[in-house]
DNA sequence: ACTAACTTAATTTTT
DNA sequence: TTAAGTTAGT
């Protein structure tokens, strides 16, 4: 984190200085460190793997050890330091250059690293040119919907983004064109297989590379004999890759093509915080890399300077039931701290009350607004809380959710910005020809696109001939004469500054005009956000000199959902559990630990619907949430979510049994909880538990409401019930625990069903 | 070709 | 609940 704001200083303290190592002791680059990191920053050539738990100084290990090479002798640009998030980049560079008071060396995500090699190389790779423009899911979609339309497919069972996801798998792996697919003859193997190859050409024709392609091409350029790969090789002496934990096959292989020769790969990262296998992160990359590497040296950093003991107890609690893991305990000398709490609500709506409330309790103490966090699993729950965090007057700032580059006006402002970018991006043409309208219908679009196909020409060249638009139907003919006209004025401006380009685009459109006609309420917020779009325009004018066109549009592509982030404003951050990886927060709140939202899917009731790998990824995430946080945390569930706007019942994730240490004395209080808690059966799980206050049913044997007629049983015998299909009815028994409890129902008009509490769509009446 | 009224599907997570 | 996609009427 950065330290701009005072708050979140990392707690990290001096350790004691090793044993012998005076002059260790007098390197200002060492002072700081303890033993281990010194170790991973002082070695030498070779290969480096560090092992590096939460909050353990890793990204002083990176920095300090950056910075020493460089000190050392090795030239700034000799280094590449690969991170995970732009953000985090940028912060790396402001340390080493704290740190040193020099240049700092090339720092950047692999997407954005390999962007800038591919804008200087790609022309080796025809059909591509230097300005390829980078698809976002969205412009993925699109065009996959296009080819599953084109091949006459159900697009109920070839779902665009089913696709996508199946596609971008399929290339993680490292398979960019669809011939080097195994061949099966299974139908839907050879559907894919077309549709893939499709979807190549099409990206092909348009000069678009997706986020996969961007990595596999990089790949290409390095395996394509030429000198390229030696040139880059000599110039990296260095490389160092954060987070490995979170790299995919082909990321590998590019760490691996540059340090091959040089052995100087130094990767850290956590197995434990492995959290996105599901996007093609592939953890045994460490093991492929002591494969690779065998003579590497292994530095483990499990001193943890940033939590409490008692979160740590708690963090290491639930990590151990992983069993695909190499055991690791973080250890601290931290103080003790507060308990961790677990609460348990009514509903949403009275956890986040509670959430807002406790918030406020600790601005009133000693924490802003900027020290504190709210992690959720997905992203529709920021709602919820958002609306409390209003009402009481505290200021937040969601991180990522719908993203600002993806907004309709945004896209539409940079569909003329990418077409005038890249012509042969037809995406973003067929998305403003007739935006603002113009008249210009689907039909004239069909009939362009046909035009374009037989004579070998663009789109837009299409659009842009006097000869081919003459043949359209006036009003159409009209439209494309304006739309025209547009792109030619917009095509004799200079390709920078960029922000005059965007005024251009809005100026020759009428583009806010459009968006008062066409938008209601929303009007005056879109306007806003195509103002911000202006504004992230000059911005980047002044901070990249030579910027031109091109580089804003990958630099936008390429933003990662914190990178957009403020954290030296004082508000409270919301953010998903995956948002929250690298940061950390005195004070921390997760909400929604349920069955179902975290694990996310079916686990409980139906466990072989998310197998073991996944359920300890959720796993992973929970602990990556639980050690974001220094100084306090609290974690929340509720007996009811709105589901599509419904109220469904929910129950405590199996997650929050596993938290307590068995070994040491209780860190977790999980009394208090609001109402409800009508006490346990029987607190006769033994010290499964510690609770102080009022106990709720953590302490029963399964963690769950039992299956009897307390007040615990959102349904007891006799509750009146409404069902969406089978209307009003009364429960008259019941049996198992939790959301797989099957109830009995004797509805007034359908009669008496079975149904699994967590599947039924069942609402209470009283 | 455009608009308004309808249906329906969606909730993972993100470069 | 909400957004996006579909259909019917102008």
């Amino acid at each position: 984190m950065d330290s701009k704001n005072p708050s979140r200083r990392p707690v990290q303290t001096p350790p004691p200085v090793a044993p012998g190592s005076d002059a260790s002791a007098a390197d200002p680059l060492l002072a700081s460190l303890n033993p281990a990191q010194r170790e991973a920053v002082l070695h030498d050539d070779g290969p480096l793997l560090v092992i590096a738990g939460a909050g353990s100084g890793k990204t002083r290990v990176i920095t300090h050890r950056i910075a020493r090479l460089i000190r050392d002798g090795t030239a700034a640009d000799g280094i590449l330091a690969i991170t995970f998030t732009n953000k985090a980049a940028g912060e790396m560079r402001d340390r080493v250059e704290a740190l040193l008071g020099v240049r700092s060396p090339w720092i950047s995500t692999f997407h954005s690293f390999a962007a800038r090699l591919l804008r200087r190389h790609i022309y080796r790779l025809p059909p591509y040119s230097t300005s390829f423009t980078i698809y976002d899911e969205e412009d993925v979609e699109a065009l996959l919907r296009e080819i599953v339309r084109g091949m006459d497919l159900d697009p109920a069972a070839w779902a665009p983004r089913s696709l996508a996801a199946k596609i971008s798998m399929v290339k993680n792996k490292g398979v960019h064109d669809a011939g080097e697919l195994p061949l099966r003859g299974r139908y839907e193997d050879q559907v894919f297989q077309e549709a893939l190859a499709r979807y190549g050409r099409g990206m092909q024709e348009r000069n678009a590379l997706d986020f996969d392609d961007l990595l596999l091409l990089t790949v290409r350029l390095f395996t394509t004999p030429s000198d390229l790969l030696d040139r880059y090789r000599e110039q990296f002496r260095y490389v160092l890759i954060d987070e490995y934990q979170d790299t995919n096959f082909v990321q590998y292989r590019i760490g691996h093509a540059l340090t091959e020769k040089s052995r100087n790969l130094c990767v850290t990262g956590d197995p434990d915080q492995s959290i996105y296998s599901w996007r093609g992160a592939d953890p045994s990359n460490f093991r492929r890399f002591e494969t690779d590497y065998p003579e590497a040296h292994r530095v483990t950093l499990d001193q943890n300077y940033r939590s409490t003991r008692r979160i740590l107890r708690c963090a290491n609690a639930v990590i151990r039931h992983n069993s695909d893991r190499q055991p690791k305990d973080l250890w601290s000398e931290n103080p003790e701290g507060e308990r961790v709490r677990i609460r348990r609500f009514a509903d949403g709506r009275e956890e986040a009350a509670a959430i807002a409330a406790r918030i406020q309790e600790l601005n009133d103490g000693a924490k802003p607004a900027g020290a504190i966090a709210v992690f959720y699993r997905i992203n529709a729950f920021s709602r919820e809380i958002e609306r409390a965090l209003i009402l009481s007057g505290i200021p937040y700032v969601v991180v990522g959710g719908v993203a600002f580059f993806q907004r309709r006006e945004v896209k539409d402002v940079l569909a003329y910005l990418r077409i005038l970018s890249n012509p042969r991006d037809s995406q973003s043409l067929l998305r403003i020809i007739n935006t603002p309208a113009r008249r210009v219908g689907p039909a004239a679009v069909d009939r362009a696109a046909e035009r374009a196909a037989t004579a070998r020409l663009s789109i837009l060249d299409v659009v842009l001939s006097e000869a081919h638009r003459g043949t359209f139907p006036s009003a159409a003919r009209r439209g494309l004469d304006e739309f025209a006209a547009i792109y030619r004025q917009l095509h004799a401006l200079p390709r920078s500054p960029v922000f005059s380009l965007v005024e251009a685009v809005l100026a020759s459109t009428n583009y806010v005009q459009h968006i008062q006609r066409s938008e209601g309420e929303e009007a005056n917020e879109r306007i806003r956000n195509v103002g911000e779009l202006e504004n992230a325009a000059a911005e980047y004018d002044d901070r990249v000199p030579g910027g031109d066109l091109d580089g804003f549009l990958s630099e936008i592509a390429l933003l990662t959902s914190v990178d957009r982030w403020d954290d030296r404003k004082d508000r409270v951050s919301l953010m998903t559990l995956h948002s929250a990886k690298g940061l950390e927060f005195p004070a921390v709140f997760i909400l929604g630990v349920e069955d179902g939202i975290l694990p996310l899917g079916r686990s409980r009731l139906n466990p072989d619907a998310a197998d073991k790998a996944d359920l300890e990824e959720e796993r992973r995430l929970l602990y990556v949430g639980i050690t974001r946080a220094r100084e306090e945390l609290m974690i929340t569930h509720t007996r009811e979510r709105l589901r599509f706007g419904r109220p469904a019942p929910a129950f405590p994730s199996g997650f929050l049994e596993e938290m307590v240490d068995h070994d040491s004395e209780p860190g977790i209080d999980a009394g208090g909880a609001v109402e409800l808690g009508k006490g346990s059966r029987g607190a006769s799980g033994g010290l499964r538990m510690e609770v102080e206050d009022s106990p709720n049913d953590f302490n029963s044997d399964d963690g769950f409401g039992g299956d009897g007629d307390d007040g615990d049983d959102p349904f007891p015998p006799g509750a009146r019930v409404r069902h969406p299909r089978y209307g009003e009815g009364t429960v008259v028994g019941g049996w198992g625990l939790g959301a797989r409890r099957r109830l009995t129902i004797r509805f007034d008009r359908a009669g008496e069903k079975q149904m699994v509490l967590g599947f039924a769509k069942l609402m209470r009446i009283w």
